[in-house]
DNA sequence: CGGTAATCTAGAACAAGTTTCAGAACTGAT
DNA sequence: ATCAGTTCTGAAACTTGTTCTAGATTACCG
């Protein structure tokens, strides 16, 4: 009887929104999340076992299904995480490069470095955001759109006299569509050349090369436009 | 360390290369693809079943493993066979258009409607080509290899009285390194965009928009070498 | 504080991918 | 036709993601 997903009372810990979490669960989480990230690092997607983050974190199976309603979830959340912490370490040292497409490629080297320190933690975090199904879509999407954000904030120019500050509300300039359009191709390019990495059929040369690629042959620049 | 692979006598079905298989094996590996690919028109990657595909295949389940040893090895070859079967079809009915880049969209956009008319089918052989580990980089190497051919041949200019024919052994001219990166890129567009869709994040609309894009940003022309 | 509902725990149970094994059927060579 | 080696079958076992249940714990409200 009551079997059908239950979730619209559920906790939904994924989103900040909600219902807002006890300190505890809020430390559960974290833990969760943490022990997922580990376990991630040594085997990749295939050594995240259900069973031991729930242990491992000290948290009845049953506990952490609710918290992630699917191992995909988890990595998602996980990878959403990670992401959060690359934004604002990539915003710390903005690309020292002039050309916009020269800012992208660099920051999404740097990126793809930090993956490299942690391959079997990108495997799992990666292989999870593809394999993704509907079901997984809302995650799925946050994580887009931190990825977008991070290549915009690249994009944008380096912070000039005229616009000293990057006051959050007020980004340096609403991108237009055709830049929205080719950043969604660069974002493509960069997602997919990650896995051929990932699946050994493409070197990390090759990877710096696509990237490269797609950076430079892609226009970004933006009207020269002076509000 | 790549250490597994005892298989060097196995059989290795997916490549019509090794053991020359017998009428009958070719008939069972026939009859398993098109289990394969029926059901999973039905119900996307879930609904290809290992226990099923092997009774509905009339083969034994351990037999079903020799042939193709996981089920993804199972959905990247029914990709394969699908691909060429698009391929072919692709061949037939060159693109109309003059521009390289717009050939390539044009094609593109073809094998898009033909994934649209099974969309399960096609979520499961993309689910399983990007979920693929390192163990069927072969095969997901075969589909990659078998995809760039299909943007090369839309590349390749309409027949001129100078080329007439299309020798398949004489291509009409081999792409320059240039060109080769800037496939890789609409490659990659190409498969995040589908993913993209498949997982319901993205419209039709926007995957065409995405190809498009791509396909008009990246320079494909060649340099007008006239042997 | 007491009660009630939501949450958490422990553990069994289920589902589907994968492995294993003993024996039957087939293949190729003599 | 026979023998040896491979392949195929049928069925069970194992693994890991996921679901379910009953009871303990916790959080919240009056």
């Amino acid at each position: 009887m009551g079997n059908m997903t239950t979730e619209s009372k559920a906790a939904r810990p994924t989103l900040p929104a909600s219902p807002p979490l006890t300190e505890r669960q809020e430390a559960r989480r974290r833990r969760i999340l943490h022990t997922s990230a580990r376990l991630a690092s040594r085997g990749g997607f295939d050594a995240v076992q259900m069973r031991e983050v729930a242990e491992s974190s000290g948290v009845a199976l049953g506990t952490l299904y609710r918290y992630f309603p699917s191992k995909v979830h988890l990595l998602v959340a996980t990878m959403q995480d990670q992401l959060q912490h690359m934004h604002e370490t990539l915003r710390k040292r903005p690309p020292s490069e002039q050309d916009p497409g020269a800012r992208v490629a660099q920051t999404l080297m740097r990126a793809f470095r930090a993956l490299q320190r942690e391959p079997h933690l990108a495997d799992a975090m990666v292989r999870a955001l593809t394999f993704a199904d509907r079901s997984v879509s809302p995650e799925v999407d946050t994580v887009s759109r931190l990825t977008t954000a991070i290549i915009l904030d690249a994009m944008a120019p380096p912070a000039t006299p005229r616009h000293p500050a990057q006051d959050p509300a007020h980004p340096a300039a609403a991108p237009t569509p055709e830049q929205l359009s080719a950043v969604r191709v660069i974002e493509h390019t960069w997602h997919s050349a990650l896995i051929t990495w990932l699946s050994g059929r493409a070197s990390i040369a090759q990877v710096k090369i696509d990237i490269e690629t797609v950076c430079r042959l892609i226009d970004l620049t933006s009207p020269d436009r002076d509000d």
